[in-house]
DNA sequence: GACCAGGAAACGA
DNA sequence: TCGTTTCATGGT
């Protein structure tokens, strides 16, 4: 029994969100977006207004999928907060649309832990195994591969052994993706009560994670716990800062840091994204 | 076949 | 407090 329900919102391009590097099980079918929230089969489809969505089980509720789409944000209200200035104004003006989701936290950290040093196919590949070998499988038949599955649990990760995980090709990161379930799995990190935390505090809680730096915990708290002021800096968004604000003189990682705290804003985090995204796709138009 | 990827941690200077 | 190296794997 299948239930749909429209969701209005004004600029929402439904690829760039899903396809900037935020979530890793997304793919585009028959002009349809497929995925997996919880526990429930997704397909999402843009019309001219707002997002349409269908699930495969029946829904009375849809307040976890609106608040993962996060179509009650102004976006407008945003962008105006951004600097003023001509990489910023470049990046909105190539992916008007684009939002910052809201993800279910073990998900979201288990899949940036699983992030490091990997392109963002091979991201995509590993997720789809761990779901494969350990997800649970969800009611419905009309999916293939790893859509199959939900993400598995931390208790369910934290039962198998490293060498399990080996077998996801998930390489040297497979000890800290054990680690960071057995936390969980244990009581020792309570990941759902980091969001009464204050920003900072969460992030200390996370990078305590093995495995989980500075760059990891920050995209946990802006894309899991809508902390809109944490600034993720990979090698693009580095790449970005360097070369659009600063193209005459090499700056160190640390000032591009600094200057990425002051300059962008109380969601400095969510011009983040559009620099990034901007700075992965500019090259193939 | 070289180079690099939404990094982090250990190490040496 | 810096820069350098190592880790595992696969795409480009």
């Amino acid at each position: 029994m299948k239930s749909e329900i429209f969701f209005p919102a004004k600029d929402y391009d439904l690829a760039a969100t899903l396809d900037s590097g935020q979530v890793f099980r997304w793919v585009q079918k028959d002009g349809f977006w497929s995925g997996v929230v919880g526990r429930n089969r997704v397909q999402l489809k843009e019309e001219l207004d707002g997002i349409w969505a269908r699930t495969d089980a029946p829904v009375q509720n849809w307040d976890w999928l609106r608040k993962f789409l996060q179509t009650d944000v102004d976006l407008e209200t945003i962008l105006r907060t951004f600097p003023n200035d001509e990489p910023m104004n470049h990046a909105v003006t190539a992916c008007l649309g684009l939002r910052v989701l809201r993800q279910e936290p073990w998900e979201c950290l288990a899949s940036f832990i699983l992030s490091a040093t990997k392109q963002i196919v091979q991201i995509r590949q590993i997720v789809a195994h761990l779901c494969e070998c350990f997800g649970e499988p969800l009611a419905g038949d009309n999916a293939s591969g790893n859509l199959r599955y939900a993400f598995p649990s931390p208790e369910k990760i934290a039962g198998v052994t490293e060498l399990d995980l080996r077998k996801c090709r998930m390489g040297f990161r497979a000890p800290n993706l054990l680690g960071a379930a057995r936390e969980i799995a244990d009581g020792k990190l309570d990941l759902p009560a980091l969001g009464n935390l204050p920003c900072a505090g969460a992030r200390e809680k996370l990078m305590a994670l093995r495995g989980v730096g500075g760059k990891i915990a920050d995209c946990v708290l802006l894309f899991a716990y809508g902390f809109d002021s944490a600034f993720p800096v990979d090698v693009w968004v580095e790449r970005a800062l360097q070369t659009l604000y600063f193209p005459k003189r090499r700056v160190s990682e640390k000032k591009l840091k600094h200057f990425a705290a002051t300059h962008f804003g109380p969601h400095a985090g969510y011009a983040q994204q559009y620099l990034f995204h901007y700075m992965r796709t500019k090259k193939k138009r």
